[in-house]
DNA sequence: GTCTATACTTCGATAGAC
DNA sequence: GTCTATCGAAGTATAGAC
């Protein structure tokens, strides 16, 4: 399926498959990890992909067009990691492993401030973030029950959050430089998770 | 204590009780509730305010000094506010529903995107981070103490980077329109508390 | 102590040339 | 189908008038 996006303005738009274009979303990308979104601009995307700034006006009819295409590319990348991964070991222990990664945690604040304010960013983001809930539902729910926990005592759902959100505050609190209990909380986690899977 | 900014270049700045001042920072604040730290500019800011835009740069050296005072005004109401509470009732549904409290989340969100690529803003929340982590940790160790739960099988620090985490995922997905498992989730930390306090 | 006039940079976006 | 010349608006910051 293709969306077309309505023309509400008569000019003219790059091709989706131009290579320009994709230097151009690789640039956007690396300076939104290193400076934040407010830092990618028109013209400092461009001068990172060495090209000219109105091109990247070509390509995209607005900067939030680019700001989409850039976490659209970006969480399709990550879906089908997190698939692929998980089919092939679908224990707690694994999926705690995956959620761990910190890498993408500058990534996800930079979308939430701009979901905050921009109605189609946030949309979209919310469009991901369903999809991946549920992948990780399933998957939690798979190996709760092979490990024998009630619903009615940890309903996946909830170790779910739990989880998604310990990760979170974890990868944040890295961020800002502070550490305190991390560790301690990490091997609480997966001591936890080794009893539950191994008896 | 008096903490005086070098300074680094000659300009002078305004006084820090000064009225106008003050409406900026509440104007500031407000802008950054509802379009997110991008639109905090000094002429946004400024015409918020009802004042001319150079006032800002009066007032404040770079928009950076502006944040940080956003955040700090704001960072020490909380506190206080929290401290107080906890003093009055330090049971766990207590600080489960101080940390509930959704309000501000919109607001974490926006200087956590700024903190991470503004060293000094990033700092001046560790700070605060720190100083809000260790009264919730007394409040929490004390708690759970008194709820018999020994600290072995539930290390406090874990418990309450569990309940950060938690109640930071439930307000930012609410944020983008996401509520799927939340009420299921409060309804089994609330209960899990019940038992605790209960017997 | 308070505010204004002004400089200069960077922004997003479009119309039109190749 | 691809890119450039150019515009008007908005950005931060400073020097100097009251």
């Amino acid at each position: 399926m293709r969306v077309v996006t309505t023309p509400a303005s008569p000019r003219r738009i790059g091709a989706e498959d131009s290579s320009t274009r994709a230097q151009l979303v690789d640039a956007a990308e690396r300076l939104m990890l290193e400076e934040g979104y407010a830092a990618v601009t028109s013209r400092k995307v461009a001068a990172a992909a060495g090209l000219k700034p109105q091109l990247v006006h070509y390509y995209f009819r607005t900067m939030d067009d680019l700001y989409v295409e850039v976490f659209r590319r970006r969480a399709e990348v990550n879906l089908a990691k997190f698939e692929q991964a998980l089919a092939a070991d679908g224990s707690l222990r694994n999926l705690w492993k995956l959620n761990s990664d910190p890498r993408g945690a500058a990534f996800s604040i930079e979308f939430a401030a701009l979901a905050n304010h921009r109605k189609e960013i946030g949309a979209e983001i919310a469009r991901y973030a369903e999809r991946f809930r549920a992948a990780q539902l399933q998957a939690l729910t798979d190996a709760l029950g092979r490990a024998g926990v009630p619903a009615d005592q940890m309903p996946p759902i909830a170790a779910l959050l739990l989880m998604t959100g310990l990760t979170q505050v974890l990868a944040l609190e890295e961020m800002l430089g502070m550490s305190t209990g991390h560790d301690e909380t990490r091997r609480f986690v997966e001591g936890a998770i080794a009893r539950l899977e191994e008896g």
